[in-house]
DNA sequence: TAGTGGTCTAGACCACTAA
DNA sequence: TAGTGGTCTAGACCACTAA
């Protein structure tokens, strides 16, 4: 016996054949069907085996191409994307949510790009800050569309955060997400209490529903966090 | 007919079917067999879009316990780990490579911690650029651990970057990888031309091959660097 | 302990694309 | 155009775990 029991087991054996070099970067594998033959188990175990090292973008497939390593790896890593009670929660520190301002506006320029607008918008323009025990968080800066989401005008968000409340009656189907480092501005900085220039992480996300854009936010989180990856 | 020809169509069906709200947040979906009953195709059909919905954590499985739509959605992102030459040179830029410089030298106190080791050990500290058009793009300090590769001793890292070395002839089977939003010290600042201070995103990323330490590394990119995610 | 989802198998047909 | 991988099917057995 080989000892194979399950895809999985087919894997481990891909992958350590690739750490011990056997396949050279670029170079292909045998056909699905001779790796089957080879270790007495059905086509469809080695598939299953081949499509999870290619979705980690280890391997690279082709119809009548056939897989090779790929020459070089470029890998995926998996964020998990958290909600912000959750993640605090979760640290084991208390949750706090402080709604700081509640407008309606229309998109300014940068925001009708970021939701891929031709032209301003009706929004609603909402500031807030995410504690943990009591400490200031994450100061989030959001813009949602009232043309997508005019019930959001009816939502007590003092009492709940504009995150979790669309989160769970506005579900997306497209999503743009970036992260970067930016030295904090006077507005951040009074509302993370934290010096002017500090640098902070800004994440910025979209989101959208059959193409109407839903809302566009701008978080900036407090200095030390750190984002975690997975990599397969 | 109901129009269903590949798995990816019972994806989207499902799909729909939670933004028309038919599932609440946290309420059971009928059994795989049951779905796969109502659409006239195979459990297994079923199976492969609930699984991928599962992985993209959108829904939640267990065995016994059925599938239920997540409450609060947490959902996953996947960040494409690039190559810096390759990720220069996609946007259309020519990439230099600068090695400022290479020293034998045991672990310091934070990077034996990073590399998860007991006590200090010899290693390869290499500090460099990656250049996009002779701008400084990525500053890069690296330790690279001489107990698993002491073959780096004879690698010319002048005109190969330890970076595409390792990655070519060192696989690796564990990694961390974490950002934060960081201000530039002035060993930095020199190295990438930018004021101190300046607000930046560290990359500290390391990597393991049979619980052997690689490879410890710190990068830093230009002001203006952007991580983009892809949301499922 | 009973009822889910997880996986395997063998065979079939198809879509894509290297040659 | 011929040879890969992609997917489906029906049936089987199993692992896990809610009840």
């Amino acid at each position: 016996m080989n000892g194979i029991r399950d895809w999985r087991d087919v894997r481990a054996l891909i992958r350590q054949r690739i750490l011990d070099r056997e396949i050279a970067p670029g170079e292909q594998f045998p056909r699905d069907a001779d790796i089957a033959a080879e270790l007495g188990c059905a086509r469809s175990t080695v598939h299953r085996a081949m499509r999870s090292l290619a979705d980690d973008g280890i391997v690279e497939r082709r119809r009548r191409g056939g897989t090779r390593l790929r020459p070089l790896p470029s890998r995926n890593a998996t964020l998990h994307i958290p909600i912000h009670r959750l993640d605090i929660e979760g640290r084991g520190w208390r949750y706090e949510h402080a709604l700081l301002s509640r407008r309606q506006q229309r998109s300014p320029r940068e925001v009708t790009q970021r939701l891929r607008l031709p032209r301003a918008e009706p929004c609603l323009h909402v500031r807030a800050l995410h504690l943990a025990d009591g400490r200031p968080w994450l100061y989030e800066n959001r813009w949602i569309s009232l043309v997508t989401v005019p019930e959001i005008l009816d939502v007590d968000l003092t009492t709940t955060s504009a995150n979790e409340w669309l989160v769970q009656h506005r579900p997306y189907d497209d999503c743009v997400l970036a992260f970067e480092a930016v030295n904090a501005d006077t507005e951040t900085a009074e509302a993370l209490g934290i010096d002017t220039g500090c640098a902070v992480l800004v994440t910025e996300r979209s989101t959208w529903i059959d193409g109407s854009p839903i809302t566009s936010v701008r978080t900036v989180a407090a200095p030390g966090y750190r984002l975690e990856a997975e990599v397969s």
